[in-house]
DNA sequence: TTTTGATAATTTTGTTTAAATAGTCAGTTT
DNA sequence: AAACTGACTATTTAAACAAAATTATCAAAA
């Protein structure tokens, strides 16, 4: 029974590559069933076998990619030297996951109103892991004296983030775009670093 | 001719006002130019005499509103007592601006990605003061030693503004809604207010 | 248990027509 | 002449429908 499960899972990891592949490449909605099945000489119906639907499979690579994120989150924050340091390690992978994976978010933008529950919960789980890191980070700095003791981490890591997303959303409003384009992002990026500079500044007492 | 000329005026502003009355209400596009005539118990044909189209009394409406912004943000922002003032003032009528015209930016929401030109300008003409004012202020804190000498004042209040804006529409962006709904209002006024604190004090050296 | 071809169900796309609304203009009123 | 209108045309939106593309199912085969 372990067999027939390892084999599943390996077929499951190669329909999870050859559908990332083509979300990456072609975005949601103009990648077929058909052409995954066909990347991968199976018949579209065996998708289905391993897949409710196509959402669902969607889904699946979205928390493929959202674990290995919070997984690298998790790595390098562990490792940090000083708050800015933290704060720089998690703007940096944070926007070498957006740019890599642009053309998947598609998805979002699409729907962007009313997007299923399920992907709610994913950026829920990696909002909170952020939340989680940077706040002990915040913890651990206070406790060292580099900054001045702060009572509600949380509320300061929570308060950054939003100020992040703003520089992200608001930095190409001027420019006549809605949404960033990948030019966009590098710009942003660096906007962002300025404002850690800043922000931290701010904490040190 | 100035007599003939004014009567003109203030029928234009009696126009202006039905259908500002009228987009705020229902939005552009379910406003339509019988309803606006209708109002004024006048027919629609002179409205055409008064405004070439719909979009250029919406956009005349529009930058009615901006100058009024302006002029509050001008008369406000020229007797703030310290940089924090100053920021919060730009914060609070801001915030005064959007939630009063809600629904008459429906316009902005529909038409999001293609926005004619004329009101980009104005968009930019109010950022161009916003920027203004509020790097005026910085240089006036930095001259008096408040805070340290800053070389790029347009630069870091680009940068408060985006935060600030991302504090608007990312407070409510973890749960599910778009727009800030009333009970999140003292929410995001509260948070602004402390990034202004943080970032304040990341400036004053 | 895994896989598929054939088929059903659903969604998207394109087309036509009718209705609503924007916009024009010759002519009337002040 | 400037301000205004009713009746008209032009465009846009909405609804209804058919055709095409795509998702999803299932009985049967490997």
């Amino acid at each position: 029974m372990n067999l027939a499960s390892d084999q599943q899972d390996i077929k499951r990891e190669k329909i999870l590559e050859a559908a990332y592949q083509r979300f990456l490449h072609y975005g949601y909605s103009k990648t077929t069933m058909n052409e995954i099945a066909g990347d991968l000489s199976l018949s579209k119906a065996l998708l289905y076998y391993y897949f409710p639907d196509k959402s669902q499979l969607y889904i699946a690579v979205m928390r493929k990619l959202a674990t290995e994120y919070i997984g690298n989150l998790r790595d390098k924050l562990s490792t940090f030297e000083n708050l800015k340091e933290a704060f720089v390690f998690q703007v940096d992978i944070q926007h070498d996951f957006i740019v890599k994976n642009y053309n998947f978010f598609d998805f979002f933008r699409v729907n962007e109103q009313n997007l299923p529950d399920t992907i709610w919960e994913i950026i829920t789980e990696i909002h909170h892991t952020e939340m989680q890191l940077l706040s002990a980070a915040i913890r651990i700095e206070a406790d060292k004296g580099h900054i001045k003791p702060v009572d509600n981490p949380e509320q300061i890591v929570d308060l950054l983030l939003d100020a992040l997303h703003g520089v992200r959303v608001s930095a190409v409003s001027h420019k006549k775009v809605m949404f960033p384009k990948k030019e966009h992002l590098d710009e942003i990026h660096t906007k962002r670093l300025l404002l850690l500079d800043i922000f931290i500044k701010g904490l040190t007492a």
